[in-house]
DNA sequence: GTGGTCTAGACCACA
DNA sequence: GTGGTCTAGACCACT
């Protein structure tokens, strides 16, 4: 995978950067699309690549890291880590998603919108997205 | 209305205390439960029932008062404002809730959720958080 | 003078509402609108006209008296004193007028403005406003 | 800039501080003294340069962003934001000047000091702040 | 190093 | 009573 499509990341978003990008990596090895053994960019190319300062990307890494779902290997680019919970099936997977669709439904609650039409936008986002 | 129940705000969140307040208030002027003329309460009893300090309230009401949406009376309590955008039509309501829609959406990407699953959830919490 | 054109404010200024009232007495009995002797509107009637607290009027009054400019009879109305400095000369009034004069000459060097063009504009302003 | 030279402030004004930057900082734009990109001091230097609190000075530069005139950047100082309008043409910035020079014409309409004599003095005073 | 958030608490201005 | 301003100072997040 190189660099540029790795992760894309919201400079303007109030979410920081450095968790912007261990969240996606941490669903991207969930989902699967990224296996043990997977090379991923080194700090200095993924940082020049996304135009932030290579120690935004080290702190990524080094949590990732800590989390045990990549693995340092001296000398050479970090590879994704052989470990336990990984590729995990969709049940255990949705569990992921869940803060942000509960997010969506309170903020849905406050603004009494019928739900009908929340579903649909979602709908729409959702099918949309995954073109 | 009384201060106990203006809003509520989560300390434990990584959402600054002064902008739940401002979206809540955002969303309840959107969907009409605050109407233009409604009296907000005050700095100090807000800050007493929430039990933070009442900067934080007014840093709040600061910013709802550049945005137009708050008016200040000089020596008399805040005031929801009387002009434009406000109560709005669920049309335009719903893109104040775009935003977490998307979110969701793009980690549902990510996650390789099928979107039948993942909208069957979302229905849920849907239902459940406007019991 | 009926209350209604004694004194205008807006609201909507920083400039505190008794300030404002305080400033135009000032200036109207400087320029000789206002003489000695002159019945001034009640609290109350002025309150009403100007649709603000009473007590906003009677600080401003107050202040007045402290001046010297007006003069409390009891159960009558205030009227302009009849004492000290009232309707000076213009090369004393003028003096009265230099701190606003000041303050737009500050700005506009701030801004870099071409001298002859900020004098065009503020004779057009004087001329305008004195028709 | 250093920060010594960047701002000046009068602790004495009614005017509070942080509006005082505020203003400054909005005419320093509007005249194109400060461009697109520019890096403005940091708030502990400023409000060492001008000793008064941190939070005052973060408080304008907050509004500042706001309103569009800055933009923050993550973990570096704030620079003069990329957008619209700044380093308007003179007819646009002067109407930046306009509210000060309406409040000096309102003034001496009420002093009814002849427009010459006011014109003469706002003209000395011009080019006196601006030798 | 940068800015952000929050608290405790004083003092002011306004109605 | 209302909100506004400012200080002193802690602690956090980000680069």
């Amino acid at each position: 995978m190189e660099a540029a499509h790795f992760v894309q990341i919201n400079t303007g978003s109030p979410e920081p950067i450095y968790r912007q990008l261990i969240e996606q990596v941490r669903r991207r090895i969930a989902a699967g699309q990224l296996s043990a053994g997977d090379e991923i960019p080194s700090v200095r190319e993924l940082a020049q690549a996304l135009a932030v300062h290579p120690m935004t990307i080290s702190k990524a890494y080094s949590m990732l890291e800590m989390e045990g779902l990549l693995e340092r290997r001296r000398g050479l680019s970090m590879v994704v880590a052989a470990q336990h919970r990984r590729a995990q099936p969709p049940a255990s997977r949705i569990e992921l998603l869940r803060p942000a669709l509960q997010k969506a439904a309170d903020e849905a609650r406050q603004l009494e919108l019928p739900a009908a039409e929340v579903i649909a936008l979602f709908t729409q986002l959702l099918t949309e997205s995954q073109a």
